[in-house]
DNA sequence: TGAATATATGAGCGAGTGTTCATATATTGG
DNA sequence: CCAATATATGAACACTCGCTCATATATTCA
């Protein structure tokens, strides 16, 4: 930290709250999950609909592994839930708020 | 890419789109500038305030020069504009979809 | 049962990122 | 003009991350 902190009107930061630690970091750690382009398209490709890592991994045009990766780490921040039907592994969103996310997000780049 | 792309159901996926790439790439910049805290932090300071680089460095406890980076980051994405004044750099928000974009997030966050 | 298929996962590599440190530029006040 | 202050910025380093590759596990079917 540097030594030369000066000038500061108290005044008019005294009432600037920030976040709780936890909440930022729980905030950082969901737009993670999508500032990636693969899991962007992985969850796009779940808006409506449930699918397996076969039939991702076909829309996308990459490998199977690279899906399974990320669809474990969509898993982990509990952005996308899956269920077991026979040898395959359907995936879904498990939230809600993952469309309005993307939504929001496009309102922003599409804008002008 | 593996060979054995098998038994993909086409009328089930032939109609699921993504959107195109670059606005999957505009999208992952977007929330890439979201998943720092520090950044998170910082846009939150200016949610409602208008601060220089000193000010932003006290309240958030660290260094000027991470804060410029950041600040120099954020400016790059479009979310901040700053404004001289003397030897001063006032920063602002520069887009509404901040705020919207850090509650959605925290809608999803502060959910059970 | 054994081969084929579907998925998961650990290791490792290369690319990207955030901070610090040193330094540069700009502005103000004495 | 010079010292102090405010900000910017390039380099370097440690760390993270996404992909590939190899391999493991699970399930189905012939």
């Amino acid at each position: 930290m540097e030594k030369h902190i000066h000038n500061i009107n108290n005044d008019k930061i005294k009432d600037i709250e920030i976040n709780d630690e936890e909440i930022i970091m729980d905030l950082s750690v969901l737009f993670k999950m999508f500032s990636d382009p693969t899991r962007l398209k992985i969850m796009q490709t779940l808006l409506n609909n449930e699918l397996n890592v076969c039939e991702i991994s076909y829309l996308l045009n990459m490998t199977h592994s690279a899906i399974s990766h990320q669809l474990a780490t969509l898993k982990l921040a509990r952005l996308v839930k899956s269920k077991k039907v026979g040898k395959e592994v359907y995936y879904s969103l498990s939230d809600s708020h993952v469309k309005e996310i993307i939504e929001v997000g496009k309102e922003h780049v599409l804008e002008e």
